[in-house]
DNA sequence: CGGGGTATTGACGGATGTCAACGATGGTGG
DNA sequence: CCACCATCGTTGACATCCGTCAATACCCCG
C-alpha cells in the first residue's frame, strides 16, 4: 500500500506507475519527531520540503504582539511548499502537533519529481490550490464569523478531512488538538474557546475530550457553521 | 511594451521570445469593464481565466450571515486560478473594483501557454505561491491584529503594490477604495474603519481621500502595522 | 505522590459592532 | 448650469462580544 503522500496525489489523477515508484521512494528516509517540534522556524533558510506521512502538523505565524497564530492544519499526505525559494527565508514556521513520522525530501530532488511527467506537475499543482481555498475559507472565517460559528466551522472542516484519513468511526473523530491549539488557529482566547465548547456540550450538539470529538448533532452543527456544502465536496474530492 | 501580464511573469525569471509573444497573443480579447462588475460569481461553472489588465479588481465571498469578506485584491497583471477545475463552481466571486481592463483567456488556450515550457509553468506557479503567502498574511492579521494594526498592515501592503505598480508619487499613492470596501477586506465595520483612519489622520501619520493615500510618517505606520521586512522583501521581489 | 500542562469558571473591562442621523461629494439628466 | 440623487463619509450613544486576569480543578506522566 502506498504511502499517505502518493495516495494523496494519485487520488485526482491516476500517476504513471514509474512516478509513484520515485515518489514513494524519495520518501524513504522519514524520520519520528515529537510532539510539538518545530520542523522549520520562520526566517531559516528554506531547507527540505517535509512530508506527513503520519501524524498531525501545522503552519503557524507568531506576531509582534506575541500572539501566535496558526495558519493551516497538516495531515498525511500534506507537505510543504516547494518553490518556497520566493523568498530567501520562511516567512512562517512548520511544526508538528502530534508525534508525527515525516519525510524530508531534499528540494532538488523535489523538483526533479515534479518534472517527472505533467500529470506528475499538474498534481502538485492542484495541491497548492487546495491549500489556497482552505486558506481563503479561513480567511472568510477569520473576517466575517462570530467565534461559535468559527468554532463550529472548523470543527466541520476538521471532521471531513479526518474523515478522509479514516479516523472517523460513526459521530466519533480523533482530534489531537488542545483548546489553545484551536484557540491559536480561530484567532480567539482559549477562555474563549472553552466557553463555547462547553455551550456546544450543554446543546448536545458536539462534546470535544482529549483526543476525541464526538459530534451528536451534526446537521446542528453544519447548520451553525454555515458550512457551504459546495465547500464540503470540494474538501472530500481534494482529499480523497 | 508588454502588458503587465507578461511583465509580471517575466520579473522572477526571464521568458523565453515565442512564450512571451504567446502570452501577449492570449491576451489579445481584452474587454472594458464598469467599476463593481462581477466578472464570475460563487457558484458559477469556472469560466474563462481573468487576466487583469487595467484597473484594480477582487476576490469576495458572500456568508451566510450576509457579510461579505474581500479575500484578495487584484493588480494590473494579476489573474484568476487557472486550474479551478479542482471544483466544479467558482467557490468565491471576482470582482472589478475600479473601471477595468480584463482579458478573458480560455481555459484550454491557458492550460497550452501552461505547457509551453518549463519557465511559464514555474512563473505560474510562483504567482500562485505569492498569493497563497499574501493569503496566509491575512490570516495572521484577521486573526491576530488590533483594528488600527491591521488597517495599518494593510495600507504598508497595498501601498508597497502600488509603488510597484508606479501609482506612488513621493508618499502620495492612488488608492481607490472606499472604506467600505477596506472594512470588507479588513473583517471591521465601516464605521469601526472610519475611526481608525480619522485617529490615523488626527496623528499626522497617513491620510486616505477619495482615490488618494497620503502617508506622512511612514515610519511609524509601519512600526503599528507590526509590517514584516521579509514580507516586504517577498512582496517587492514578486511583484517587481 | 508531585508537577506541568491543560481545562474550567467568574468578575470585570474594553474594543468593536449596531443603530441612526446628518453631511459631503460626485455623477447625471434636465 | 443647476438640481437631484446615490453613494460614501462622519459622528455620537449605546450594546455586546470577547479579552483579561486570576483562581481552582483536572489529568496525564514520571
Amino acid at each position: 500500500m502506498p504511502n499517505a503522500f502518493v495516495q494523496k496525489l494519485n487520488a485526482r489523477a491516476a500517476l504513471p506507475a514509474d512516478a509513484i515508484a520515485a515518489l514513494e521512494a524519495a520518501c524513504g528516509t522519514a524520520r519520528q519527531y515529537p510532539a510539538k517540534h518545530d520542523l522549520i522556524r520562520e526566517g531559516d533558510d528554506p531547507g527540505p520540503v517535509f512530508v506527513f506521512l503520519e501524524g498531525w502538523g501545522c503552519r503557524y505565524k507568531i506576531l509582534p504582539e506575541g500572539g501566535r497564530q496558526i495558519l493551516a492544519f497538516l495531515l498525511p499526505g500534506d507537505f510543504c511548499d516547494l518553490h518556497t525559494n520566493v523568498l530567501n527565508e520562511m516567512d512562517h514556521t512548520i511544526a508538528t502537533v502530534t508525534p508525527s513520522l515525516v519525510a524530508t525530501v531534499p528540494r532538488a530532488r523535489m523538483r526533479e519529481l515534479v518534472d517527472l511527467c505533467p500529470i506528475v506537475t499538474r498534481a502538485f499543482w492542484w495541491a497548492q490550490l487546495v491549500d489556497l481555498g482552505v486558506a481563503r475559507s479561513w480567511i472568510a472565517s477569520l473576517g466575517r464569523r462570530g467565534s461559535a460559528e468559527r468554532v463550529a466551522h472548523l470543527m466541520c472542516e476538521l471532521y471531513v478531512q479526518a474523515s478522509v484519513h479514516g479516523l472517523t468511526n460513526g459521530d466519533r473523530c480523533t482530534m489531537p488538538l488542545s483548546q489553545i491549539m484551536l484557540a491559536d488557529a480561530l484567532g480567539l482566547t482559549p477562555v474563549h474557546v472553552n466557553r463555547v465548547l462547553r455551550a456546544f456540550k450543554a446543546q448536545g450538539i458536539m462534546q470535544l475530550t482529549r483526543g476525541a470529538l464526538v459530534v451528536s448533532k451534526i446537521a446542528e452543527l453544519v447548520r451553525i457553521a454555515g458550512f457551504d456544502d459546495s465547500y464540503l465536496q470540494q474538501r472530500l474530492r481534494s482529499a480523497k
